[in-house]
DNA sequence: AAATTAATAGCAATATATTGCAAAAAATAG
DNA sequence: CTATTTTTTGCAATATATTGCTATTAATTT
């Protein structure tokens, strides 16, 4: 049996029950319980199931578990937020995406601020819910769980018919050779139809997500404007970037 | 059985009961007392449940003795949410609007259910994203930040596109003579965009809502096919509501 | 105060993970 | 096709996690 094979059928198997055994699977693929682990382990890598002790877990199941709620990386997230927000100006159309560094743009928003958002994002949206004196326009379609951010045709579609002043984007991978990369397909695709839609577009990246760069490209860093991350823009951390052409704030 | 599948479950427990015995649940999931403990112990470091002696609180059930208003009325909640999740049969088409009562519905709904759903709200749209077999289709729109839900002439042109089985309708006002009432016209145009579309309405309504008045008219009762609340349908309470061949549950 | 029940800590048995490694299989280049 | 390189696989040794058990302590009830 090939590899592959192997690989959709456990994916298979996990999406229809829920939850796999890697025990089961060994024994019923006649593999070792290693190269189960190892494909259990491929497949969480790219995201498509969550691995735990003893099996995996469709990623919708995980929903109940394990929740990510803590906020990785405040001090940095907080950094950003403040110099994206020195970029808006009233009466602006802000385009924000989804992700915990937009979340605490909109969290620290100043209250006297009036611009319009528009976003994906079931999270930001409600944060955006707290402020005074925007407006803001969610764009609906399918959720998707994982990121819970609408997706979809009607949403490319949506996005294609407004011209916001200014896109921030919250990246998952960013790397100055393979640009903007990301874990699922959906995903990219928005993020591509935000990115054609919007005159500016500023990538937020923490330092740590500097220089990784995930199975799925959104674009190269030459489709957008310039990168917000924490470090000061002459951070030799930065170096690769500044032959690029585009603003490092 | 998997670690997390158990933490899963016990959470789920804890959810719908709002507190759980450590003894029954070792006994039902077969495992031993020490186990659970172990398991509680986790979940309540993770912020996910309150852990009391001999077994945990949920937390919204502790939120409901802090701040009244968020969790109002939570055990009468749970039975209406109860009352109209056994509605539900697989692959139905589900609109639900808003309030903490559809919330409670998607706080609660069975794992194995798979429907799809279709809001308006924030609020319950995030609760939906938590669960494994459904999906959930958001209706974008301008959002209105008292409600926080979706308003608009977009919001009411989608929703005359599709066509729910059943329809959860949140009420503000219920009265006998008056019909459906609400505060804000927005929402009054939403909600009756909801009724048209859908095959079927359920008002649900706790008993402090019923015989209640508010400034804007959604539709009579005749429009509407049912009241769920949280009274026995034989209740004196609900008399006024008989004469009106609308289904009360 | 005595009896009951639950929590804690330490321990042992078992199950699962990780790592490095070598053989086998597959892919690629010549 | 053959030789070479890369990937995949299974294995062994070691490390870690999970679980149930016991003894002890703490809390609660009678």
């Amino acid at each position: 049996m090939l590899k592959k094979e192997r690989l959709s059928l456990i994916l298979r198997e996990v999406n229809i029950h829920n939850k796999v055994i890697l025990s089961d699977l060994s024994q019923k693929l006649g593999v070792s319980d290693d190269t189960i682990r190892r494909d259990l382990q491929e497949l969480a890598d790219d995201d498509k199931l969550i691995k735990v002790r003893g099996g995996a877990l469709s990623k919708s199941y995980q929903a109940y578990s394990y929740k990510e709620n803590d906020i990785y990386a405040y001090q940095e997230k907080t950094i950003i937020a403040r110099k994206a927000i020195s970029m808006l100006k009233d009466d602006m159309l802000v385009l924000i995406s989804g992700g915990s560094t937009n979340l605490e743009i909109a969290r620290i928003l100043p209250p006297e601020l009036r611009v319009t958002f528009v976003t994906v994002s079931l999270s930001t949206a409600m944060q955006l819910m707290e402020h005074p004196n925007s407006e803001t326009l969610f764009i609906g379609g399918n959720l998707s769980k994982s990121a819970k951010i609408a997706v979809g045709g009607e949403v490319i579609q949506h996005l294609g018919e407004i011209r916001p002043d200014i896109c921030f984007l919250g990246v998952n991978g960013i790397d100055a050779k393979e640009g903007l990369t990301e874990l699922e397909m959906e995903i990219v695709t928005v993020k591509r139809a935000m990115i054609k839609s919007s005159r500016k577009v500023y990538a937020l990246a923490i330092t740590e997500k500097l220089n990784s760069v995930r199975k799925m490209r959104v674009c190269n860093l030459s489709e957008i404007d310039g990168i917000i991350t924490e470090l000061d823009p002459q951070n030799p951390m930065l170096a690769p970037y500044h032959n690029l052409k585009i603003q490092i704030i």
